[in-house]
DNA sequence: GGAAGATACCTTGTATCCGAGGTATCAAGG
DNA sequence: CCTTGATACCTCGGATACAAGGTATCTTCC
């Protein structure tokens, strides 16, 4: 799993805690599963252009383990851009699943049962409009519909990762709207 | 699903057939359920690229439904660039999904049991490597281990996908190997 | 024959991210 | 004290992609 749409995700991580660079960078790459642990030259710029934005503010801290680091943390103008983001997400955010995973991972700090239900209709209305991918004009497709395995393969692990999504979205709703 | 690293997926299409640019777009857009179609920013200064580098040839024919096409066509160097990078992968298109599904959807080209079966079993090392994302330590994770419902969407998507994509390839390097 | 619409291509600027290559601090071990 | 290693940050260059805006061709329809 690789997602990180990492800005939202650096706004999302600070919204609870102060961190510090290198720990940032840590928590990123523990919700990725550590497979590509985001690089440097990523990650230092985007904290520059934040604090620029006057979404965070950085407090130099003598070193207590090693380097002096600069601690995190987000301003009020900071933790409203994460609210505004999650409220009313671009459409990107909706229907590019990198983008979608990292915005579901933050949802909850919307804090709002009514407003996260309007994010998960956006995505359940999405998810359900006809794609070509899974459609051959009216008819369903089926993995035997495909000649070769590897095409077999990824046709079914899309259904399945859609059929799961959509089934969470349901109950979630439910339990939401409830 | 968007997926599409696209470079490899223009020499995966005109590997069979000779497309022009606008058809290659509509392919490239069918794959990914029409979600979002390459941008011509994107798509033909690659194709300016890819013949630059000696990997295809452009034929401008005069416009038969509408504007001239430049009807594209893989040089010899194409087809071989194609079967390398199925062939042998760079480490990201085993670990990113991205760019794994991508070459999936034309791995059928290589056309050597033997060498799709090496490259399956690269994926499936990958995926069977303890992740962050799956396990605490030693203890694999569950979605009722997240306090939010978000994150437990997350984590019940992330595993279903992983699961069906196990299995297929496990059933896949069977075959294969059988 | 003129407008509209689909087809077809192109350029410029921008966003997001990676990789390589640095610098600096502090603790631990020889 | 001096090297090693972990921590911590930074810069520069490049890859991949999108968005906006433009040009040109050909068919269809009025």
């Amino acid at each position: 799993m690789i997602w990180i749409m990492l800005e939202l995700a650096t706004l999302g991580f600070l919204y609870d805690e102060q961190l510090h660079g290198y720990d940032l960078r840590k928590r990123i790459a523990a919700l990725t599963g550590h497979v590509r642990p985001i690089a440097d030259g990523t990650l230092y710029p985007l904290l520059k252009r934040l604090e620029a934005a006057g979404l965070l503010t950085r407090e130099l801290q003598p070193g207590q383990v090693a380097a002096p680091r600069h601690v995190l943390s987000l301003t009020a103008a900071g933790r409203q851009a994460l609210l505004d983001r999650l409220r009313e997400p671009d459409e990107l955010f909706v229907t590019d699943e990198n983008r979608w995973f990292t915005l579901l991972a933050f949802l909850r700090h919307l804090d709002d049962p009514a407003a996260q239900a309007a994010v998960l209709r956006r995505r359940l209305t999405f998810l359900t409009q006809p794609a070509s991918f899974f459609w051959d004009g009216d008819r369903p497709l089926r993995a035997a519909d495909f000649d070769d395995p590897f095409r077999q393969g990824l046709f079914t692990i899309a259904t399945a990762t859609t059929r799961t999504e959509l089934t969470w979205l349901r109950e979630t709703l439910a339990d939401l709207d409830g």
